[in-house]
DNA sequence: TTGTAAGCGTTATCAC
DNA sequence: GTGATAACGCTTACAA
């Protein structure tokens, strides 16, 4: 058995709560019997029990940060960014990881349910269903989301504004001289996509061009998926002299198509890619990317999710964040 | 406030003990009562606090995974793994990042020292040092590490064989006709590398060949590291053929200062790299790896920690798996 | 089959 | 400044 509170009274011979106020810091205690509590509960090396503390001040210091994927480097960029933040401000992290499954997000929201977190921030992940919902009605339940939409607009949110970020690469590519720009975004299933198809039709217009629906494409957020659509474009009718791709994994299945193809890039297909991560960087040749602002989408959803906790937050909050267009050799035009 | 089992008990008009025993699926209680109870946890979306479960029981069905290293997409494969096994045994996980750091892997060996966890598993890192020493001498501290050596071995483990992997690695170079071959380890912090070494060393010796200390670097295991030990190797005396590097950073590193110098893979140099991830088959050559059998690793880890947490483990049990050696491009002599 | 009550290890609210 | 004691929400003998 470990060495309980108790144990550590009877040896100081003082009451429970004496020695707890004393190892807690509290007010209300002698020095010299706190030095006198503190010597022995070390010497004993001893560890309060955190359900029952937990149990006791409803509170836990820890927050769940639920992952929808750890393939991605930028979500662990959030996460180490955010294992920061909350080591700062006495918080410890657990991290969950769905993998997109939704019975695994129930399951881990049992975690906040159960008052065994303070609070969860979700990263990524489908259009906010049900449960989550639900979970939300409930004021105990602290959440904050990142990169995740809902139908309706209920959580305090720091978001990536994907729509600008397309819009902004479009700019590039037409500026290269590019004119036929494929779209390679995610399955539409949490209202994201739209935001990128949004973004991209939006910049086409503004710079005076016509929106040819075909060379949109929704494929699955994986590598795979990203090689076999290349191998689908160019057997299709039209075929486009650029290529954006919104999400970290079809990036790279895209390259290694054009490439195994015996193509290059960017003389034969302009490439902007989605992350700046080791990934993109390590790819050859080096990859124009947007890149999601990670350190402050970490700090933001921290500090909401604090303010949540602490019951300082007034009105729902919503941060935007506009990724940046990182310029590199993919998408720059030999013509120019 | 949330709901809870006394809540439950009132509305059922039964007593706690025959709510706790319904909704926990016990012995002794009548069919219909249980169902009357069910019905009614359900409707009012009862959760139980795992934090008042877990302090009564002593068991809250949870393990931490300690990472050292967020970064390796190795280690990632390993908790992707560890997650369907915990899963398919009724455990969730939570994950704990330390970054190599000592401190916060103190912190996290608190989940298990208070309770919160019911065992952890430790991926990687450092030489175990006495606080973990000091945590597995007590018997409810139910400890598996993976990949991780300690100075004694008391821990239960499941390891890889990197001695093993880089003997491999060097014989088959010397087949490909490769006779200068450089060792790219990590820093000697933790008694693999000195494994990693041994297994080059012996490789030589049985192939007859002599060994030259200045072959053998020993460096941080990132990128940058990776890069930077190539600049000083072509800068020395002793300009290799061939390079093993033994962690999945460096030999991104390594590799793009190959390149970067203007140089071939694997004409003016081959190279073995480590981890058979999306990082060393994005990059051009396909590389050669040693490639860590990490379903393996996680099925015994888990299953280890299971019998630990069940009393079920006799005798401390060690497992030793080894390491495959994936032969691509980039070791492949043009002269053969 | 069901209820009573003790106990898990803390914190917090009172008295003193 | 310190000590009793209730409370947190659950499990589990034991009794009925």
């Amino acid at each position: 058995m470990q060495i309980t509170l108790k144990d550590i009274a009877r040896m100081a011979d003082v009451a429970e709560s004496t020695v707890s106020r004393a190892l807690n810091n509290k007010p209300g205690v002698g020095e010299d019997t706190k030095l006198k509590i503190i010597k022995i509960a070390k010497k004993h090396n001893y560890r309060p029990n955190q359900l029952a503390r937990g149990l006791a001040a409803n509170k836990t210091n820890m927050i769940a940060v639920i992952l929808s994927e750890m393939d991605s480097p930028g979500n662990i960029e959030i996460v180490k960014s955010l294992e920061k933040a909350a080591e700062k401000n006495g918080y410890q992290i657990i991290l969950c990881n769905t993998n997109n499954q939704t019975e695994k997000e129930k399951s881990y929201l049992t975690l906040l349910e159960s008052n065994q977190v303070d609070g969860a921030i979700f990263i990524g992940g489908k259009l906010v269903e049900g449960h989550l919902l639900r979970a939300s009605f409930s004021p105990e339940n602290n959440i904050v989301l990142v990169n995740r939409l809902a139908e309706e607009n209920f959580f305090t949110s720091v978001l990536t504004d994907y729509s600008q970020g397309v819009y902004k690469a479009v700019g590039h590519l037409l500026d290269q001289g590019f004119e036929n720009i494929a779209l390679v975004g995610g399955e539409d299933y949490n209202l994201i996509e739209e935001e990128k198809s949004a973004g991209y039709k939006a910049a086409l217009i503004d710079h005076g061009y016509q929106i040819n629906e075909d060379l949109i494409f929704s494929i699955k957020a994986d590598r795979k998926s990203g090689y076999n659509v290349f191998l689908e474009i160019i057997e299709g009718d039209i075929i486009p002299d650029a290529f954006i791709s919104t999400s970290e994994l079809t990036t790279i299945g895209l390259v290694e198509a054009i490439k195994m193809g015996g193509y290059f890039i960017p003389d034969d297909f302009a490439v902007v890619g989605y992350g700046d991560n080791i990934l993109t960087s390590v790819i050859d040749p080096p990859l124009t990317v947007l890149s999601e602002p990670v350190d402050a989408l970490a700090d933001y959803s921290f500090n909401f999710l604090l303010k949540l906790i602490n019951k300082k937050m007034k009105d729902q909050q919503i941060k935007v964040l506009t990724p940046e267009l990182i310029i590199r050799e993919s998408s720059i035009s030999k013509y120019n």
